[in-house]
DNA sequence: TTTATAAACTTAACAGTGTTATCTTTTTCG
DNA sequence: CGAAAAAGATAACACTGTTAAGTTTATAAA
């Protein structure tokens, strides 16, 4: 009587080499390097077995993108040793970076795409949200929350702008890192440099009492 | 025999035929969104005559983007009106940011696509000096050196670096905000809110005596 | 003016894409 | 067993960027 549960277990396993396929592919490649067809004949099914699975090519990526960025936020809680608070969150920052830079694709899939946004329409994709184990930012929201109120340079200010402010820095510093956009006809600085001077000033000038 | 001339201008006219219709549909519906044949059903030729003028799609799309960014820099020398050095590099991220939320796909196709890096590459000789993104640049780095070296906080710290500092932060803010990657998951603070956070902060962090 | 030539332009095709309607095979269950 | 359902494959549709080959058109030479 335990066909229905092998069935299912059985969907699943394919479900899953879809993923894995596809994932290796999109890292390597990029999404638009990674054709439906080339994940097909890499699992040795048809095409149309994918849709069995993903409504559509978005909705694979999107699915790849949901478990990886979990895998950010494991990345981002290594920080959680660090036991200064200020030096926590640079550690945090770095770590950020450095995922970011040894995952190209992914951190271009995630932050650079406009595909999340469609999707994180449905259900699925509120998974977690809030919630520091599962959720970079709101480890980042909570790092900074525990730096406690009267670091902040501006009493006032909202933890919620101060953390949307870091984040945008480092992204801003390594999204021009992975596109490599300006390459060639600027001398840039190395990255860690780079994201070192960001985290540095924006801590300098957000809190008080940095170095 | 001015057959010749007139010929060339014919040339250069359709030329800029492709360049406006493009340009306007690039606008519109971005990078993706706008093909080959499309284009050229707009004016009224065959797909094949874009060819004779630009190389491939991405040589016309960096095309568009040589010149458009050359209206970004105009934008940002609308910042050279203000006394204060200071609240002059202020004007300046402010000018930028707005431009990034008024021409998103302009923006999206600048910076944070991977086009123009392939492209420079070849020809990094023929642009070179007169690049319009290095204008942009060397504007940003003239002000920040407008600063004078004792605002400095570091100062030791390279002109250069901050001014990619600087840069990289306001891109960090405006970039989230084009490709709405994060919307519905964060509740973000208005973008005027972010960007002037960001500056201030930064300017706090990087400079003595702000505000 | 007629003709060779070069440029402009189009047609038709190639090889690829995401996606889906239809069909076939396999498996489950009464 | 045979019916029902699920899984999967084939073949097609409507696109994409790009190009080889052919056609038209305008120029320059005879």
């Amino acid at each position: 009587m335990g066909t229905k549960e092998r069935r299912e277990r059985e969907r699943e396993q394919l479900r899953a080499l879809i993923l894995d396929a596809a994932r290796e592919m999109f890292v390597e490649r990029g999404y638009e390097g990674v054709s439906m067809r080339k994940i097909a004949e890499k699992i040795e099914y048809s095409p149309t077995a994918i849709y069995q699975h993903f409504k559509d090519k978005d909705a694979l990526v999107r699915e790849i993108c949901r478990v990886d960025s979990q895998k950010l936020t494991e990345e981002l809680k290594s920080s959680g040793a660090v036991e200064d608070p200020m030096e926590r969150l640079m550690a945090c920052g770095m770590a950020y970076a450095r995922f970011a830079v040894e995952n190209p694709n992914h951190y271009k899939m995630l932050f650079l795409s406009q595909l999340p946004a469609a999707a994180y329409e449905g259900d699925v994709a509120e998974f977690g949200k809030g919630e520091p184990e599962m959720d970079g930012y709101a480890l980042l929201r909570q790092q900074v929350r525990a730096l406690g109120p009267e670091v902040f340079r501006n009493p006032g200010m909202d933890p919620d702008l101060v953390a949307q402010t870091l984040w945008a820095g480092v992204h801003g510093v390594v999204s021009l890192e992975v596109t490599q956009c300006l390459q060639g006809w600027l001398d840039w600085h190395p990255l860690e440099v780079r994201v070192r001077t960001m985290l540095m000033a924006m801590a300098a000038g957000l809190f008080w009492e940095v170095r």
